[in-house]
DNA sequence: CAGTGGTCTAGACCACTGG
DNA sequence: CAGTGGTCTAGACCACTGG
């Protein structure tokens, strides 16, 4: 068999490889939050570097199956949330969590050119921009950033933010979403987010970007969201026949 | 501010936070391809470790920004493929570039309770199973799990399995793919699946777990893709109107 | 103040490739 | 055979937490 560079005739896998199996193993059975061995006693038991037993919790933590709480250890991690695309409150509570939002800033202002092409709108036009932190069960689990229409919108930055978007804008302003694109990408989390996300920097992380239209398929929402990777999954469900794959194309120009 | 535990007084991001976004920076205007200075070189560069030197290009790395190709060296990556669920071959081709597929393994046999119960099958049902590398362009890119039901495709085996796996259902069977439900969540890649794409243990991989049905609703496939997240993204067009979410609660039970 | 994870050093040997 | 990335060692100091 072909070996690829750097592996040794001696070790089928790499030393952290096997003990990363060794602890998947170990684990399988845990409940969640259960202790994990610390890196030294890791060091010790496989009699290996602390380095190297470090490499091997941090492939653990990186597939979701352990997370860190410096300085108090290592713990078994929940599985993940299976959202759907939507409405972050209805999601959650959906799978019977309670979801939260925490304001980190909100604005009136001009969409420029970037996010007027985004929403369909004249550069000059008003858009409210809200950035807010959501968690479940008080673990922040996403950052939002949403952009939505001033002109659909009027006088949002007045209500409570920290609630359902998608219920106020179907109570309060007769907006219904009901299509959404998105783009989900797989991307290390800069500093920024991974110390809003509390988790280390360059952690996995989900970078969903979505525009969300109304029945008229006018663009209702514009929004970049970044979610903690070891801790969510997104189920959707979409039309693939070759009608609706021309229809996007149509769409995109 | 308060500071994380780790985060030195003197250095706002850890060092190999600076190099990699120094790197990120002086990389943003190469072609794709160009090489990229060695680990040796940066650890020079910077007066770091070479230890210190790889984190950075490890984070690069794992964003999709660069590849490792040894021993020759690193290299600037291209940009990701945006996919749609689908038809991986038809996706590709959209964009412009080579779809190929390689059958690694094709059987069929009994479903067994687990792949039944996904197909909406008897556990006795005779299912197919494909097992194939998918390439961009001779680049690998995914690792596809295929089950379709026997008995809607008898004789599935006696094709030619290197093509596009949708186009011959609609071809030769009538079986017309019109809806998918797929799950998507971020995962290293295990070894069997970084050596076949030919990508580090642990590498970030996209987990796509698919059913797709025909317009009588009924499952025709049922499909595990492992997609490279470094060089992959997906697109969804999905129906969030509440009556859709309650659909889709219906379908799940 | 013991113990944790976070970061880092200054080396080492390895398999492999391409000139 | 020079140079690359892959892995690993045996240490070090740090900030922080909780008993």
């Amino acid at each position: 068999m072909r070996r690829v560079a750097g592996e040794r005739e001696t070790d089928q896998h790499a030393a952290y490889l096997r003990i990363a199996a060794a602890l998947r193993d170990q684990l399988s059975g845990a409940q969640p939050h259960a202790p994990v061995p610390s890196e030294r006693e890791l060091s010790e038991q496989f009699k290996v570097s602390r380095m190297t037993a470090r490499r091997a919790v941090a492939l653990l933590e990186s597939e979701g199956t352990v997370y860190r709480r410096p300085p108090r250890g290592t713990f078994v991690a929940e599985s993940r949330l299976i959202l759907r695309i939507g409405s972050f409150s209805e999601e959650v509570t959906r799978l019977g969590h309670q979801p939260q939002a925490v304001l980190l800033d909100a604005s009136t202002a001009k969409a420029g050119d970037r996010v007027g092409a985004q929403l369909g709108l004249d550069p000059h036009a008003e858009v409210h921009v809200l950035h807010r932190l959501r968690s479940v069960d008080g673990v922040p689990v996403a950052l939002e950033t949403t952009h939505l229409p001033g002109a659909l919108t009027p006088g949002l930055l007045n209500h409570a933010l920290d609630g359902s978007i998608w219920a106020l804008l179907r109570r309060e302003y007769g907006v219904d979403p009901v299509e959404a694109t998105a783009k989900l990408e797989c991307l290390p989390l800069d500093d920024r987010a991974a110390s809003q996300l509390a988790v280390r920097p360059a952690s996995p992380g989900i970078v969903l970007t979505r525009h969300t239209r109304n029945r008229e398929g006018r663009c209702v929402e514009y929004a970049v969201d970044t979610y903690r990777a070891d801790r969510t999954a997104f189920e959707v469900t979409t039309d693939v026949s070759p009608a609706a794959v021309r229809r996007a194309a149509r769409r995109r120009g």
